[in-house]
DNA sequence: TAAAAATGTTAAACTAAGTTAACAAAATTT
DNA sequence: AAATTTTGTTAACTTAGTTTAACATTTTTA
């Protein structure tokens, strides 16, 4: 079990003793999964929240028309999980699928209360990678609404540049909120 | 000083010892505002979280061209700061402006970091409350990514009625990301 | 209560982005 | 290496939403 990159990230926002990290790793999952699988399909209850080791995910709704949405790409040293779902236990969203052969760590939703309680200082890093995850939403909101289509472009290429080369175009596309089409015209102005 | 909605609002999460709720009360700080006046300016750094006991605040982000871009709005029983900034202790990205005459109880930074220590029960408390807000807010992103104004409007109105009745129309559209006349023309269509 | 300010409506002209469709290039499989 | 599948491009046409501007209505202030 690959589990020291977890253990470096949480080293990050708190610090855990031997015994802690003991405790950690027992009640953890390893695994791997192949490209093309699914973490969790729209309508399924979420029973993890993953840490990616190694590998890519991406997490999208389908609406009725059948249509992609992507909300997010996960790589190595990201969360993921349909947070409505796994807080709740209700049916997922959205769709979480390996976009690589990728390894996980996964902590199941009764073991995470537990370890809430035995290691009040996990409590502590889920609430600061938590509030992260907030202020970055909130931003992403503001810039869909502020920025056109170009710019956010422009700013995901800056932003994400190593996201960018492991991804086909029309998924950037979907994560923009514009066509494949619309993107490769917007490249192609960029180019001139 | 009114905290009775705060306290009430709190037990709904975790249930507090009258000597823990004494503290809390000890600590926080309940103030006034008129309508117009800001609790944060764009590039302040925001000192509070703050409650809401009555009233409503715009939360809005302010781009080159002067335009407003409204991120939320919050009314009794709802939270609001600048996340990011209130957190990192940097410039804020957003405005927050009183909408109504408005009563708070506010949070300053160091105090909220001291609450999580001596009670732990307000780190569960402000962990649950931001699973909730980041999960609106990824719910937010995909109905912007997969909804047309027109339903985007709809969704609104149903799930907020009370808000709609209390802020002017252009307020609304700016939330939703389109124009004003074109929210006018939305909502004429909707009569027809 | 008149005047001024803030908010809301309508319509024409415009533009950013979507749709469709045909084709090109890469990557994968046989 | 050929065939197939996946991904990316280009262009003509359409549409959702913006801009501008003039005017109407409501709310606030003098």
């Amino acid at each position: 079990m690959k589990i020291e990159p977890l253990l470096k990230y949480i080293d990050k926002y708190v610090s855990l003793t031997q015994e802690e990290m003991d405790v950690l790793v027992s009640k953890v999952i390893y695994r791997k999964y192949l490209k093309g699988q699914y973490l969790v399909q729209q309508g399924d209850v979420c029973k993890y929240s993953c840490f990616v080791i190694s590998g890519c995910t991406k997490t999208f709704y389908m609406d009725d028309e059948g249509q992609e949405h992507i909300m997010m790409f996960s790589v190595e040293d990201w969360w993921t999980s349909d947070m409505s779902s796994f807080i709740n236990q209700t049916p997922a969203d959205f769709n979480i699928q390996f976009l690589e052969n990728t390894e996980l760590i996964m902590i199941p939703r009764d073991i995470i209360e537990e370890l809430y309680e035995r290691i009040p200082k996990l409590e502590r890093l889920f609430r600061k990678i938590i509030e992260k995850a907030f202020i970055a939403s909130q931003k992403r909101i503001v810039r869909n609404l502020s920025m056109t289509a170009k710019d956010r472009y422009i700013y995901f290429r800056n932003q994400y540049p190593l996201i960018e080369q492991r991804i086909p175009q029309y998924m950037v596309a979907s994560y923009l909120g514009i066509t494949k089409e619309f993107l490769s015209k917007i490249k192609s102005q960029l180019l001139t």
